[in-house]
RNA sequence: GUGGCUGUAGCUCAGUUGGUUAGAGCGUUGGAUUGUGGCUCCGAAGGUCGCGGGUUCGAGUCCCGUUAGUCACCCCA
C-alpha cells in the first residue's frame, strides 16, 4: 500500500504546543481587554449563504471568498471576515439586543489569497465592534482598547495611526474630485511603501490634473505633533463643512487619549492612512509596530454609517477594529518574543513504581484540587530518564516517591531548578503536602 | 492571479569545475555495575537530495515543468 504524503493545504497550518500556547495566551489577553470595556462575545457560523456574503464584497474580496455548492444545492461560501457576519447578524438579532450593542468575535476566517510572511489563508481575527451609536465616546473607548491591546500583549514598540475619512471626504469635495476618491485614497495608503513620486504618478493616471495632485500631496505631507497636524488640516480644510467636521472629532478623540494616560509617542495623526475597505465613513486605525513595520498592519479599524444596510432598513451606524491575531504572532515570532519552553504542568510525579500508583494518583489529585496542575509520567521507565523528561518540559517541581517513602506515608519533594529536596509526610494531611509545595516553590532560585 | 529567489535527515545547514556506498551540529533513541535529571563518553535509528520529466556514460549539482515557502505587485489582519 502506498502511503498518502501528510502535507498541509498552502497558506493552511498547523500548530505545535510551542506555537499553540503563546496563540492562546494572545486570545486571552484580547477577551480579558474587550470585557473590561464592557463587549460581549457571539459567534456565528464559518459557513454563510453566497448571497449574504457576496452582497457588500468587492471584486476583489469575492475573487478570494473560499465557496462551493453544498450537498442540498445551496451556494454556501467560507467567511472571510468578521464584520459582514456581524453586519447579518445585527440584521436578525438587533431588535433583541438592542442597542448601543458591543461585541467581540474571535475566530477563523478564509481568504485564498497568495500566502506571505504573516498572512495566510486561514487565520485568526480577534474583532470588537461597538454599534447603534455614532458618539465620540466609541471612537475614543476604540482607540483605548488598541492601546491596551497592545501593551498587555507585551509590544513595547507600536504606533496607532489615526485619521478621519471626512477629512479626505470633505478636501476631495473641495477638489472636485469626489468621483475618484476610491482610486486617490488607494495611491495615498501606500505612500509609505512607494514613496511621493510613484504616488503622484498613480493619481496622474487617475485622472487628476497636475494642480489637483499638487493639492492631494501637500495634504499627504503634512505631519508634525497631533496639535501641529490639526492647525495645517485647519487651514487647509477651510471652507468644507464635512472637512472641519473630522477634524474636531480628531482633536477630540486625542485629548481624550491624553486625558485617559496614553503615552504621545504609540499614536498619531497621519493623513495617508485611508484604509482600502470602501465602507468606513469616519475615523480609521492602523496599527504598525515599531520593530517590524514591514509587516503591515496588526490591528485595524475604523467608523462605519450602516453596516447592515444590505440585510435591513434599520440604520445601524457603528466602530470597529479588528486584531490579526496571527499576522501579529508572527511578528513576534519574527522578533524572538516567543518563548521557546512550553512547560506542561506545575507538578512531575514520575512513575517510580508501578505497583503503587493509587499513591500517585492520590497525590496528584491532592495537588490538582489546591489549583496547581500535576502530571503523572505513563511509563515506570529509570528514574533518571523520567527525570529528564520533566527537566525537558520545563516542570518545576517532582514529587518522588518509592515503596519505602510510600509505606512511611512520606514524599521527597524536590524543585528541579535548584536540586534543592525535603522529606513530607503527606498520607492523612494533603494540606502538609500543598504548604511544602508552595514553600519549595517561594525558595529563592540558586541558579538566577 | 503575475513576476523574482529558495527547497538536501525532525531542525539549522555543508556538499568542491556534474564522478563511487550524500555529510556535520542539534534533536530523537539505547547504553555507561536495575533509587535521582541538565554535563561528558560510546552506540543506533533517521534522507526515493520537494515531486515529475529531460540532457549525459554518469545529475543533489545543468535544463524544463510542477508543488511548497519567501519577496514584490495586487489586496489586506
Amino acid at each position: 500500500m502506498t502511503l498518502i504524503e501528510p502535507r498541509t493545504l498552502k497558506g493552511f497550518r498547523d500548530f505545535l504546543p510551542a506555537a499553540m500556547i503563546p496563540r492562546e495566551r494572545l486570545m486571552e489577553v484580547a477577551r480579558t481587554v474587550y470585557r473590561r470595556y464592557g463587549f460581549v462575545p457571539i459567534d456565528t457560523p464559518a459557513l454563510e449563504l453566497l448571497e449574504v456574503l457576496t452582497g457588500k464584497g468587492s471584486d476583489e474580496t469575492d475573487r478570494q471568498m473560499y465557496h462551493f455548492i453544498d450537498n442540498g444545492g445551496r451556494a454556501v461560501g467560507m467567511r472571510f471576515d468578521l464584520t459582514v457576519p456581524l453586519a447579518r447578524f445585527a440584521a436578525q438579532h438587533i431588535g433583541t439586543l438592542g442597542t448601543p450593542f458591543k461585541r467581540y468575535h474571535i475566530a477563523p476566517v478564509w481568504r485564498g489569497e497568495t500566502p506571505q510572511a504573516g498572512r495566510f489563508r486561514e487565520f485568526v481575527q480577534c474583532d470588537f465592534d461597538t454599534i447603534g451609536t455614532t458618539g465620540v465616546v466609541s471612537d475614543i473607548e476604540t482607540a483605548l482598547v488598541i492601546h491596551e491591546l497592545m501593551h498587555e500583549v507585551g509590544v513595547s514598540r507600536f504606533q496607532i495611526r489615526i485619521n478621519n475619512r471626512k477629512v479626505l471626504s470633505g478636501f476631495l469635495e473641495k477638489l472636485e474630485l469626489q468621483g475618484s476618491s476610491t482610486a486617490v485614497l488607494r495611491a495615498l495608503d501606500k505612500l509609505d511603501k512607494v514613496g511621493v513620486e510613484q504616488v503622484s504618478k498613480e493619481l496622474a493616471q487617475a485622472g487628476l490634473s497636475d494642480q489637483q495632485t499638487q493639492q492631494v500631496i501637500t495634504l499627504s505631507k503634512i505631519q508634525g505633533s497631533t496639535s501641529q497636524v490639526l492647525s495645517q488640516l485647519d487651514d487647509l480644510l477651510q471652507g468644507s463643512e464635512q472637512g472641519q467636521e473630522g477634524i474636531e472629532r480628531l482633536r477630540t478623540i486625542c485629548g481624550a487619549m491624553k486625558a485617559a494616560g496614553v503615552a504621545d509617542e504609540f499614536y498619531r495623526l497621519d493623513v495617508s492612512i485611508a484604509r482600502g475597505l470602501d465602507y468606513y465613513t469616519g475615523v480609521v486605525f492602523e496599527t504598525t509596530l515599531g520593530d517590524l513595520p514591514s509587516i503591515g498592519s496588526v490591528c485595524s479599524g475604523g467608523r462605519y454609517d450602516n453596516l447592515a444596510g444590505l440585510y435591513t432598513k434599520q440604520h445601524l451606524p457603528g466602530i470597529g477594529a479588528s486584531l490579526g491575531l496571527d499576522r501579529l504572532l508572527a511578528a513576534l515570532e519574527q522578533l524572538g518574543r516567543i518563548p521557546k519552553t512550553t512547560p506542561s504542568a506545575d507538578i512531575f510525579i514520575p512513575l517510580f513504581d508501578a505497583d503503587r500508583i493509587n499513591d500517585y494518583f492520590a497525590m496528584a489529585s491532592i495537588v490538582r484540587s489546591s489549583g496547581m496542575s500535576a502530571e503523572i509520567y505513563p511509563d515506570a521507565k529509570k528514574l533518571g530518564q523520567q527525570l529528564k523528561y520533566a527537566d525537558q518540559r520545563g516542570f518545576r517541581i517532582a514529587l518522588i516517591a518509592g515503596s519505602q517513602e510510600l509505606d512511611a506515608g512520606q514524599v521527597q519533594i524536590k524543585n528541579l531548578a535548584t536540586k534543592v529536596s525535603t522529606q513530607v509526610t503527606w498520607r492523612d494531611q494533603p494540606d502538609e503536602l500543598v504548604a511544602a509545595i508552595r514553600r519549595m516553590l517561594d525558595l529563592p532560585d540558586m541558579l538566577a
